[in-house]
DNA sequence: ATAGGGTTAG
C-alpha cells in the first residue's frame, strides 16, 4: 500500500478500483500545478496542502526527470552502500553528502534492497552537512520499515519526525498513518496524529481523517473510532464512503452488531455499497460463525449484481469449514470454479482436511487428485495429513499409493516427515508391532522388509531420525510393552541418536509406573550424560514412585536433588505418602516427612498436614493432633474448612463436643465458612453423647444458614434420636427426608431399621427392610441378625424364619469363626424346637443353606428329603 | 505430559 509516500491516494488495494476515483479527494487544481523540483525550503505554505498529490515522484515512470548528475549521486550512493560498506567513511562519500538532497535520498532509498541498509543510509543522510530530511524522505523510510515489519523503528521513526518538525501535507501525513497502521500500531497512530495537529505541522483533512480511522477500525476501539468521527464532522468534513468502512469494521471487530447494522444501512442509503463492505461484513459473520447470514449476504450481493471477489470466498469456505460443514463449503468451492476464480494451495488444503476430519476420505483423495489434475503440487503437509487420515481407518493401500508419490515428489528431508507419519499413524491405529516392523525396514533390516510390504515398496531407504524412534518407543509405552520400548531406545541410542527430553521423561515415568525406579533413576542418569537437564515432571515421576512406596527417605533425598534443580515436589505425591503412612499407623514418620520437607525448603500444603491431624486424631493422639493444629496456624498457614472439619471431628470422637463448638465459633469469627459436613459432624458429636436436643439445635441452625442437611445429616440424627428412645421423631424425620426429595441410601435404612429394633419396634422396622430389599439395597448382615434375633426372642418364629431364608440365599452363614456364629446357632436351636419352623429349618440343612446344628439329626434330615405335601 | 489431594452418618 505505501508506495506513494502521501502524494497520491494509492487507495486501490484497499477498496476496489472500480468504485473509486483517487482523485475524488483532490480538487482539480491541484494537479495543474506544478511544484518545483529543487524545491528545498522545509516549509510549504499553507495554500499549497494539497501540492503532494501532484508533486512528480522522480522514480515512477512519468515524473520528470532529474538532471544527470542527480542520477550519477543516486547510482553512486546505492552502489556503495550496497556493495563496498567500507567505503562508507571514505572521502568520496564524504563528497558525495555535500551533493545530497531530498529527491536524491528518496530514489535511493527506493533502490536499496534491504531495509537494514536503507535504514543505514538514511542515519548517514541525516548527519551530512546541509542536509535535512523531509516529509517524503520521511514517509519512504517508514514506508520500507513497515514493509519489513520493523515496528520498533517505525515508531522511532515517526517520532522522530515529528521532533524534526518538517512539516506535513495531509497526504503525507496520511501516508504515515496508515504506515503505523498497517502494522496495527493503533495507539501509536493516534498520538502522532495528535502531536502534528497540536504543533501545527500539518493541518488534516478528510483524506487524513480517513486514514487515521482506518488505523484505528484494525482495533476494537469503538470509543476512540466513534471520537474521531465526530472530532472529524467538528472540523468540517463530512463522512464519505471511505470514513464509513473504517467505522463499520471497527463495529464488526467489537461485535456490536446494532451499530453495524446502523452504519451498514447509512451506508447503503448513500449508495455506497461496493464488494468491499460486503467482505468485511462476511469476514465478521464468517469470524462469529454465522455463517449463514454470511451466505445470505452474498446472495443480496448478487442481487445487486455485486461480483463476489474471490478473497470473499475463499473466507467463506474457511468459516464453513471451521463450523464442519464442508458440503457447504464445497458447494461454494463449485460456485468459485464457475465464476473463473482458480483454487490455490491453501484452499485445497483446508477442504481436504475438512473431509478429513469428517473422515469422508474417498472425496478427500479425490479432491486431492483434482488439485494435482489442475496443476497444484502438493506440498509434504497435505499429503501427511492424507497418510494420517488413510492410516486411522486402516486403508493402508491408498497409503502406499500417496507414500509412492512422496518419494518421487520430496527430497528426503520431507520424504522422512511421511515415513513418520505413517509410523504415527500406524501406532495410533493400534499397529505399533507393525510400525515398529517399518521403522527397522528404516534401519536398514532387509531381512523382515517382506513384513512391510504392504505399507511401503521401498525404493529407496529413508534412514529414520529421532522423531521416528520416538514414535515408535512412545507407541511402546502407551501399550504397556515398556521393554520392547527399552530395547528400542537403547538401539536409537546406539545408533548416535541422543533423543530428547520427552522421550526420556516418558521412559523414566513408564518405569516408575512400573515400580521399576531404580531403573528410572538409571535413565535419570543417562539422561544427564546426554546433557538433558531433567525437569519436574523427571523428578516427579521418580519423587511419585518412592511415594507409593513409602520410602520415605530416598522420597526425602530426591527432595533435596529437586530443591537444588528448582522443582516442586507435587502436593498429590507427597499427600499420597502422608495418607499411606497414616492408613499403616505410622503417623509419627508421616509427621518428620513434613518437618523434613521444611528443612529443604518446601513449604507443604495445608492438606498435608490436614492428613496427618486426622491420624494423630484416628490414633487417639488428640493432644498431638490439636497442638499439630494449634502449630500450622502460628506458622502462618491458615486452616481452611476441611482442615477445621477434621479438628472438630477429632474432638468429638474423643467426646470434647464443647471444645468442638468452640472451634465452629473460632471458624465464624475467622470468617471461615461452616460447610455442611462441619455441622453433620456436630450433629454427631452430640448425639454420640446423648445430648440430642443439642444435635437438633445444631441441624435448626445449619438451616438458618441455607446448609441445606444431606442424607447424612438425617442418617445422623435419625440413629440418635433411635438411641434416645424417640423412634417417633426419628420416623417423622425420615418423612421430612423423603420429602424433601433426599433418597435415603443403605446406611439410612440400616440405622433407623436398626434403631427401630432398639427401641422395640421391629415390626415397623420390617416394613423398611423390606422397602430397602425394594430398592436392590444389599443389607449388611448384622441388620438381618438383629431382625431374626429381635423376632425369635419375641417368639415370632414365622417372621423370623422368613428372614432368615432371605439371608442365606442371599450371604452366606457365618463361619464357626465368626463373631455372630454363637448368636445365629442359638437362633437356629430355637426356629427348629418350633414345630411351625423345625421343617423349614431341616430343609435349608438339606439344602446347604445353613450347617447341621446339634439336635438334627442325619436321620431327621432324610425324612424330610421326601417332599411332604 | 502437570494437581483429582485432606473431613461426616449405620
Amino acid at each position: 500500500m505505501a508506495s506513494k509516500l502521501g502524494r497520491t491516494i494509492n487507495t486501490s488495494k484497499l477498496f476496489p478500483p472500480k468504485t473509486l476515483n483517487p482523485c475524488h479527494l483532490i480538487p482539480s487544481f491541484v494537479h495543474k500545478k506544478k511544484i518545483s523540483i529543487n524545491e528545498h525550503s522545509p516549509f510549504f505554505p499553507e495554500s499549497n496542502i494539497y501540492t503532494e498529490f501532484s508533486r512528480p515522484y522522480h522514480s515512477s515512470e512519468d515524473a520528470v526527470s532529474i538532471h544527470s548528475d542527480s542520477t550519477t549521486v543516486v547510482e553512486e550512493l546505492t552502489a556503495i552502500f550496497t556493495n563496498q560498506p567500507l567505503l562508507r567513511t571514505s572521502e568520496e562519500l564524504t563528497t558525495l553528502g555535500t551533493k545530497l538532497n531530498t529527491e536524491t535520498v528518496e530514489s535511493v532509498l527506493k533502490g536499496l534492497k534491504s531495509w537494514r541498509i536503507a535504514y543505514e543510509f538514511f542515519s548517514w543522510a541525516a548527519d551530512q552537512d546541509g542536509y535535512r530530511h523531509n516529509c517524503y524522505t520521511y514517509n519512504a523510510m517508514a514506508s520500507i520499515l513497515s514493509r519489513a515489519k520493523q515496528t520498533a523503528k517505525l515508531k522511532i521513526l515517526a517520532r522522530d519526525m515529528v521532533n524534526s518538525r518538517c512539516p506535513m501535507t495531509p497526504g503525507a501525513l496520511g501516508f504515515l498513518i496508515r504506515c503505523l497502521g498497517s502494522q496495527g500500531l493503533v495507539d501509536e497512530a493516534n498520538y502522532i496524529f495528535d502531536q502534528v495537529k497540536m504543533m501545527g505541522l500539518c493541518f488534516p483533512n478528510s483524506y487524513t481523517y480517513n486514514c487515521l480511522l482506518e488505523a484505528l477500525s484494525k482495533s476494537t476501539s469503538v470509543d476512540l473510532v466513534e471520537k474521531r468521527l465526530r472530532e472529524m464532522q467538528n472540523s468540517g468534513f463530512g463522512p464519505d464512503k471511505f470514513t464509513l468502512t473504517p467505522v463499520l469494521r471497527v463495529y464488526c471487530n467489537a461485535g456490536k452488531f446494532e451499530k453495524v447494522l446502523d452504519v451498514f444501512n447509512q451506508i447503503r442509503d448513500r449508495g455506497w455499497i461496493d464488494g468491499h463492505i460486503f467482505t468485511i461484513l462476511m469476514i465478521s459473520f464468517s469470524k462469529w460463525g454465522e455463517v449463514d447470514k454470511a451466505m445470505e449476504l452474498i446472495e443480496r450481493m448478487e442481487d445487486l449484481n455485486i461480483s463476489l471477489n474471490e478473497k470473499t470466498l475463499c473466507v467463506l469456505i474457511h468459516g464453513f469449514v471451521r463450523e464442519s460443514r464442508v458440503e457447504k463449503a464445497l458447494h461454494l468451492f463449485d460456485k468459485m470454479r464457475k465464476l473463473g476464480f482458480k483454487p490455490d494451495l491453501p484452499l485445497y488444503d483446508v477442504l481436504i482436511r475438512g473431509l478429513c476430519q469428517k473422515k469422508e476420505l474417498r472425496k478427500a483423495l479425490n479432491l486431492y487428485m483434482e488439485m494435482k489434475d489442475s496443476g497444484i503440487l502438493p506440498d509434504v503437509s497435505i499429503i501427511s495429513k492424507l497418510i494420517s487420515s488413510l492410516c486411522g481407518e486402516g486403508d493402508l493401500a491408498s497409503t502406499k499409493i500417496l507414500l509412492e508419490e512422496g518419494e518421487q515428489a520430496l527430497d528426503a528431508k520431507a520424504l522422512i516427515l511421511l515415513y513418520n507419519t505413517l509410523l504415527d499413524g500406524l501406532v495410533n491405529h493400534g499397529l505399533v508391532d507393525k510400525a515398529y516392523l517399518l521403522l527397522r525396514v528404516m534401519m536398514g533390516a532387509e531381512s523382515v522388509s517382506e513384513a512391510v510390504n504392504d505399507l511401503v515398496s521401498i525404493k529407496k531407504i529413508v534412514s529414520p531420525d529421532c522423531t521416528s524412534f520416538s514414535i515408535v518407543i512412545d507407541g511402546f509405552c502407551n501399550m504397556g510393552q515398556l521393554d520392547s520400548a527399552l530395547r528400542l531406545f537403547w538401539d536409537m541410542i546406539r545408533m548416535g541418536w541422543k533423543g530428547n527430553v520427552l522421550l526420556y521423561n516418558n521412559l523414566i515415568n513408564e518405569l516408575c509406573n512400573a515400580n521399576r525406579v531404580d531403573e528410572g533413576f538409571e535413565l535419570l542418569k543417562e539422561m544427564k550424560k546426554s546433557g538433558f537437564k531433567p525437569t519436574q515432571f523427571t523428578h516427579n515421576s521418580i519423587f511419585g514412585c518412592f511415594c507409593r512406596r513409602e520410602d520415605v527417605s530416598r522420597a526425602i533425598d530426591l527432595v533435596r536433588e529437586m530443591r537444588e534443580n528448582g522443582h516442586e515436589p507435587w502436593i498429590k505425591y507427597y499427600s499420597l505418602l502422608v495418607k499411606q503412612l497414616c492408613i499403616h499407623g505410622k503417623v509419627i514418620e508421616a509427621s518428620d516427612f513434613l518437618n523434613n520437607m521444611v528443612q529443604e525448603g518446601f513449604l507443604p500444603e495445608i492438606i498435608a498436614y490436614s492428613i496427618v491431624m486426622d491420624g494423630f486424631f484416628k490414633i487417639q493422639g488428640v493432644d498431638k493432633a490439636t497442638k499439630l493444629f494449634r502449630d500450622i496456624c502460628g506458622r502462618g498457614y491458615c486452616p481452611d474448612v476441611i482442615a477445621y472439619n477434621i479438628l472438630m471431628n477429632g474432638l468429638c470422637k474423643a467426646r470434647r463436643v464443647s471444645e468442638a463448638q468452640d472451634v465452629l465459633n473460632e471458624m465464624l469469627e475467622k470468617g471461615v465458612v461452616p460447610s455442611v459436613v462441619t455441622y453433620n459432624i456436630l450433629i454427631d458429636g452430640w448425639c454420640k453423647t446423648h445430648e440430642i436436643d443439642q444435635a437438633i439445635l445444631c441441624l435448626s441452625k445449619m438451616v438458618e444458614k441455607a446448609r441445606e442437611p444431606t442424607v447424612v445429616t438425617y442418617s445422623t440424627l435419625i440413629d440418635g434420636l433411635c438411641n434416645a428412645g424417640r423412634p417417633n421423631d426419628a420416623l417423622i424425620l425420615w418423612n421430612e427426608m423423603v420429602k424433601k426429595g433426599c433418597s435415603p441410601n443403605k446406611i439410612a435404612y440400616t440405622a433407623l431399621i436398626h434403631g427401630l429394633i432398639k427401641c422395640n419396634k421391629a415390626d415397623i422396622a420390617v416394613v423398611f427392610f423390606h422397602e430397602m430389599k425394594e430398592k436392590e439395597m444389599k443389607p449388611d448382615r448384622f441388620v438381618y441378625l438383629a431382625l431374626i434375633n429381635d423376632f425369635v426372642s419375641k417368639g415370632n418364629s414365622v417372621l423370623a424364619l422368613e428372614v432368615l431364608k432371605d439371608m442365606v440365599t442371599n450371604e452366606k452363614f457365618p463361619s464357626p469363626l465368626d463373631k455372630d456364629y454363637p448368636l445365629c446357632i442359638s437362633a437356629l436351636h430355637k426356629l427348629s424346637e418350633d414345630v411351625v419352623t423345625s421343617s423349614d429349618v431341616k430343609n435349608l440343612i438339606v439344602q446347604g443353606l445353613i450347617p447341621t446344628i446339634g439336635n438334627v439329626s442325619d436321620m431327621d434330615v432324610k425324612s424330610v428329603v421326601e417332599p411332604r405335601d
